[in-house]
RNA sequence: GCAGGGGUGCCCGAGCGGCCAAAGGGGGAGGACUUAAGAUCCUCUGGUAUAGGCCUUCGAGGGUUCGAAUCCCUUCCCCUGCACCA
């Protein structure tokens, strides 16, 4: 097995059959998005690149000339963590680099450079790439940090800046403080997934100093009766801009990576301010601050204000108050307390004036501390927010939906300067790998890609409309995120990559240097041999826009040849990618060629990839949950992996890989290869299937194999034609073996007579297989091609075309007659269980062949009708007959379409002797009613003769 | 919550108005071959029936139709994505 595919291995890139260059053929250009290698390649990556290897062979195959290549995307930031941790010695790091990636002792602890982490594990993808057999070409081959390609980049963003689609801006990111970096999902330690809120922090004004509370309902200010404030934990006053905010002090730890110089005053003792009053900034009310332990220090400012009619926490705080004599006397708060009742603020159906008390009763809330308040205030909030509205007491914005008065209240708080806008985590903790507690930390004079403008939106979805989506449904999704996107922060500070050309501390953001490039692939070769300082805007100005200018520094005869080459590649034919790109990169790509290019550059097709499942569940490396794919091919060889990967579901449905079935696949390769020397063996003789001696063929059992191997060609052509791997080898594999086995079953005994027509059939059957299969089992293809006199490669061959005059429905049909009359014949025996000797098949009359066609012509099993046209086109004498007959004829018409008349005897008595083997018995045919003791022949109808069995 | 996609026989999955008791795998049962095991091939794998039939089934309920797994409505459940991350 491996030296079968070390042979083609080196026969092909002696060859060079990967290589493709401009000629004068029909082009095809497929594009796969290519992987970020920072761990080993698994089977889930297999598949990726498999579909479209399976596709450009296919189409080779078809007569174009495809451009198949692959480059290494290693811009970003994880691998500066990963290597980090490994420097650190990370535990967890070590182990799933060891021992999922497998990455040999010595290698792993040079890893501490990123660099050469992606250096490894590219190397590594090449080299697995190259054993699957795929057929890429790899003098294109490339890496986003090559000085080259920020060349490119660097032209591609000024051009859009040019364009006016990038922009300044800030945005808030999770970051962890002590690594001092931006923090994505994959880099924590716990608190996967939590999302990030936008508060409204509104300030309450005690002197000279500001109480700045923190709300996700900005809106019920309104209804604010008092502050809390937990007098268990530290609460500083700091600088903000010149105001002096009260804040805990834990907030203050997230706040000032928020806002600029928020510098600690002084340490703030709670108690000091209880019993106070503030000013309310929206009404100019004064409320009292209070005390509450339900207040997190961590979370907002640490300090809120109380809505109780709404807020179930609130609610129920009060409650504890006023209940809590102890604490009252402690602040002296009585008075105070005892007045302080729920401002009705919303209204929503379903509740009263006080919501939160009603809730709080629903689910049996005793106090402050219980955990179900959570739920409690989830289910209002979110309830409030999709079908409350503002109480009609309320003057400006009663009547008003909830969800819209929020904006407005927002908005001219902060207009008014009272209120501000901060973010947290939705839940806690988020502690970073490095275990450290994260924190939301604005990233100013941050880049953006304007992907909120209109006019762009628009184009883009101009680019959408000119494309092929398969599987269709996920149109809707790329419509769906091209109108959502919003602009989108391309700048990042850390990782590899290419820095912007007009902002040098900013690097170019990763998703936003992947957008264009397939272009590069068309002139890589070429740029890999020119010094970089050579490729300025001028050159790419000139190679992909067509813009000339005296400023050009490369040779002009090489640019024109550079040109030239992009020009007879683009557009891409076919862009390949997985699912969770469609929101992102593959809508990027979309937006990017649409203000680039001019519209004839645009892409044409994109499918979109499932996921991979082991033994039914998830993959994934972090988890270990992976087979890699070198040790798949080592444990199964290459094209038995092929094989799976592509037959068992479609490239946009969730594979999943399961031993026994991947055991099951590689016994149906080698019962091909099997297949193959049986074929010769019955011939007797070498068989060189570039010179099959023809025959006429008269037996309908050898017609049948033929008109089925067309059928499965065709539909096996037509099913790659769109990607549908898996019901292409449906087609070309299962259901074609499946009639092999069939047809042989039938002829055996002529196979031992080496009956010349049947190794006609089998020799034109192997022939057509082999080169039907050679997409799919490359290495087993070119050996058994080889072998048996095939001409030159395989991979260069014609793909098969079927013929639509062998494609017959009658042949088709009368095995299917035959099939059923030994299966009718089973089962009866099987009721009456006797002994019986003879089995006597009756054939229908011409009459009754009239009065299926008439019935077929009517078109829906209406029996008057078929009766009234039979009795007038007088088919028959007996018009009792007629009605029996057409009553029966009405009820399987539905189910065994009217094909015309067929010779039912011709092919019964073909198939005799395998009637009466199967069955056991004697078989005599009957075309008329000289021997029917049961009275059986007037049963018989078209395609379903009857039986007697004595 | 919003958006998209689904629920099919023991399991995975095809089918998306009548050839549907429902392709193809896997698993299971029986048979042929073999000293045996494995591999391979054949048959069966919803129920029932002494003549090729009948009955029940494609998440649940209702409807359209001569006819529904397939179309429409209602309902329950599951999966994926929701961004600054490749």
């Amino acid at each position: 097995m491996k030296d079968i595919e070390k042979k083609w291995q080196e026969k092909w890139d002696n060859e060079k059959l990967f290589e493709s260059n401009p000629n004068e053929k029909e082009k095809l250009f497929i594009t796969v998005a290519f992987p970020y290698p920072s761990g080993a390649m698994h089977i889930g990556h297999g598949r990726t690149y498999t579909v479209p290897d399976v596709y450009a062979r296919f189409k080779r195959m078809e007569g174009y000339n495809v451009l198949f290549p692959m480059a290494w995307h290693v811009t970003g930031a994880p691998v500066i963590g990963i290597a980090s941790r490994i420097q650190r010695k990370d535990p967890w790091t070590l182990d799933l680099y060891e021992n999922v990636h497998k990455v040999p002792k010595e290698k792993l602890i040079k890893m501490e450079d990123p660099e050469y982490i992606v250096r490894y594990f590219s190397n590594e993808y090449h080299n697995v790439m190259h054993d699957m057999g795929f057929s890429i070409d790899w003098r294109r081959e490339f890496k986003t940090i090559d000085p080259t390609y920020k060349k490119f980049i660097e032209w591609q963003i000024k051009k859009l800046k040019d364009k006016g689609l990038i922009k300044k801006g800030k945005h808030p990111v999770k970051y962890c403080p002590r690594d001092k970096n931006p923090v994505g999902d994959h880099d924590l330690l716990e608190g996967e997934g939590i999302e990030v809120n936008e508060l409204t922090l509104i300030k309450f004004k005690h002197d000279n100093e500001i109480l700045v509370t923190a709300t996700l309902r900005p809106e019920t200010i309104i209804g604010a009766t008092n502050i809390w404030l937990n007098p268990n934990i530290e609460y500083v006053q700091v600088n903000a801009n010149g105001e002096k905010w009260v804040i805990s002090k834990d907030a203050h730890h997230n706040l000032k990576n928020q806002i600029k110089d928020l510098k600690i005053i002084k340490e703030i003792k709670p108690e000091g301010l209880i019993g106070e009053y503030v000013e309310n900034p929206f009404t100019g009310k004064k409320i009292p601050i209070l005390p509450a332990s339900f207040v997190d220090g961590e979370y907002g400012s640490g300090i809120v204000f109380s809505e109780p009619a709404d807020a179930p926490a609130d609610y129920i705080a009060l409650l504890d108050l006023k209940n809590n004599s102890e604490l009252i006397d402690k602040y002296e708060l009585g008075n105070i307390v005892k007045d302080i009742e729920p401002i009705n603020v919303c209204n929503v159906k379903g509740y009263g004036k006080i919501p939160a008390a009603e809730i709080i009763e629903k689910l049996e809330i005793t106090n402050q501390e219980d955990p179900k308040l959570q739920e409690a205030t989830n289910e209002l909030y979110k309830l409030e927010f999709s079908k409350g509205k503002i109480s009609d007491n309320i003057p400006v914005f009663g009547g008003i939906s909830v969800r819209e008065s929020r904006e407005s209240f927002k908005k001219q708080m902060i207009e008014d300067n009272t209120a501000t806008i901060m973010y947290d985590f939705a839940e806690r903790p988020v502690i970073c790998r490095c275990g450290e507690r994260c924190v939301i930390k604005i990233m100013d004079n941050q880049w953006f890609m304007k992907y909120s403008d209109p006019e762009w939106k628009e184009k883009t979805l101009k680019v959408l409309k000119g494309e092929t989506i398969i599987p269709t449904e996920i149109r809707n999704n790329f419509e769906y995120y091209i109108n959502w996107l919003d602009d989108w922060a391309c700048s990042r500070n850390v990782g590899l990559g290419t820095k912007l050309p007009w902002d040098n501390q900013w690097l170019i953001e990763p998703l936003t240097d992947s957008t264009i490039y397939m272009s590069y692939y068309t002139i890589a070769k070429f740029l890999r041999d020119i010094d970089p300082e050579l490729l300025n805007d001028a050159f790419f100005d000139k190679v992909l826009l067509n813009i000339d200018s005296n400023d050009i520094l490369v040779n002009r005869e090489l640019v024109d040849e550079i040109q030239a080459e992009f020009n007879y590649w683009y557009p891409l034919d076919w862009r390949l990618s997985a699912k969770d790109l469609v929101g992102n990169h593959l809508s990027f790509l979309m937006f990017h060629h649409s203000a680039i290019y001019p519209p004839e550059k645009w892409p044409k097709g994109t499918v979109i990839f499932g996921m991979g499942l082991l033994e039914g569940n998830k993959m994934s490396s972090s988890k270990g949950n992976v087979i890699l794919l070198k040790d798949a091919i080592d444990q199964y060889g290459a094209d038995v992996v092929r094989l799976f990967l592509m037959a068992s579901a479609e490239p946009w449905q969730d594979f999943d890989w399961r031993e026994k079935e991947v055991l099951g696949t590689k016994r149906k390769l080698e019962w091909f290869k099997k297949f193959a020397s049986r074929v010769e063996e019955i011939k007797g003789s070498f068989l060189n299937l570039s010179n099959i001696e023809e025959v006429n063929l008269s037996r309908t059992i050898d017609l049948w194999m033929i008109s089925q191997l067309n059928k499965h060609i065709k539909e096996a052509t037509e099913a790659l034609e769109v990607f549908q791997t898996r019901k292409a080898l449906q087609e070309a594999l299962f259901l074609l073996k499946k009639d092999i086995d069939h047809y042989m079953y039938r002829v055996n005994q002529l196979i031992e007579n080496q009956d010349p027509d049947v190794i006609y059939v089998l020799s034109t059957v192997l022939e057509s297989w082999i080169r039907l299969l050679a997409p799919f089992i490359p290495y087993t293809s070119e050996e058994l091609w080889e072998q048996y006199g095939g001409d030159g490669f395989v991979f260069n061959a014609e793909w098969p075309k079927y013929n639509e005059n062998l494609i017959s429905e009658k042949i088709e049909r009368s095995e299917y007659i035959v099939e059923n009359i030994i299966k009718d014949i089973s089962q009866i025996q099987n009721i009456v269980k006797g002994n019986t000797k003879k089995i006597h098949i009756y054939l229908a009359p011409d009459w009754k062949w009239d009065l299926y066609k008439i019935a077929d012509n009517i078109g829906k099993p209406d029996i008057g009708q078929i009766i009234g046209k039979s009795i007038k086109a007088n088919i028959h004498d007996d018009k009792k007959e007629i009605a029996v007959v057409a009553k029966k004829i009405g009820r399987e018409m539905t189910k065994t379409h009217y094909i015309g008349k067929i010779n039912e005897e011709q092919i019964l008595n073909d198939a005799i002797d395998y009637i009466s083997n199967e069955s056991g018995k004697e078989v005599i045919i009957h075309t008329d009613r000289d021997y029917d003791p049961q009275n059986k022949f007037k049963n018989a109808i078209p395609y379903k003769p009857a039986i007697f069995i004595e």
